[in-house]
DNA sequence: CTTTTGTTATATATATGCTATAACAAGAAA
DNA sequence: TTTCTTGTTATAGCATATATATAACAAAAG
């Protein structure tokens, strides 16, 4: 069972620390494939936020192809792999996050050496 | 002398769009340190905003340590080097990326192949 | 039949983004 | 000195985004 915890001063909206945690989940494997995730009601009581910021994450996790809604069996991790729009997506975000750390002087390496890092503390 | 457009119809703000943009034209080096930006009043002009929406960038980035802003000389593109504040932030952006990038079954091979190739494109 | 599910519809309050107009002190230029 | 431009601050208005509250609905489960 996945643990979603929010931080309210944060200046992050809420429905997208609860998107960001659960994409988390996945990737380390908290959560998997045909697993379900809690009701958008039962969510919101645990988080202590209202059921229509869950819901609001959920429809955007479907629509980003995380999760898949079934009114049978509510909420549950379906990643479809549609990788080339994930590429994009992904240098689409990376551009920015290099260009900051060009200009701060980061190396080639230590970007790598970063990623590598939180892969494997991601798979570990 | 660097242009910056905006798109009115992203989903980014104007001002995150000019600090983007700006922090991307230090990393390909169309603008060095030293260098200055067009005042608050002239890029909105030029761009086709309001002077306080230019305003709010321009702090963002002095905020951020990428320029500095003097009255005599205008906005001066200075990039303060706090390394460890920046690998923080960069770290804090890859982690989300890499999730996500994790899910959509991208291979670490291919996350540094598509880093080599911006910062080829950016040094280029 | 009752409960729970996702979903949709309103309504309200607050925060954010962007614009408009105005004013100020400090420095540059005439 | 006078004029102009600079960053900066203040105020106001408008649109959108965020989050909440309450309510209702059909579909599926118990």
């Amino acid at each position: 069972m996945i643990v979603v915890t929010v931080d309210f001063n944060s200046d992050e909206a809420l429905y997208m620390q609860l998107c960001n945690q659960i994409i988390l989940g996945i990737a380390t494997s908290q959560i998997q494939e045909g697993d379900s995730l809690p009701s958008v009601r039962q969510m919101a009581d645990d988080v202590g936020i209202n059921m229509h910021t869950v819901n609001k994450a959920y429809t955007i996790l479907k629509q980003e192809g995380y999760i898949k809604l079934d009114r049978r069996h509510g909420a549950i991790i379906a990643v479809d792999s549609d990788k080339l729009e994930a590429l994009e997506r992904l240098e689409k975000q990376l551009r920015v996050v290099i260009a900051q750390a060009m200009c701060k002087c980061i190396t080639k390496d230590e970007i790598h050496t970063m990623v590598d890092n939180i892969i494997d503390d991601y798979i570990k």
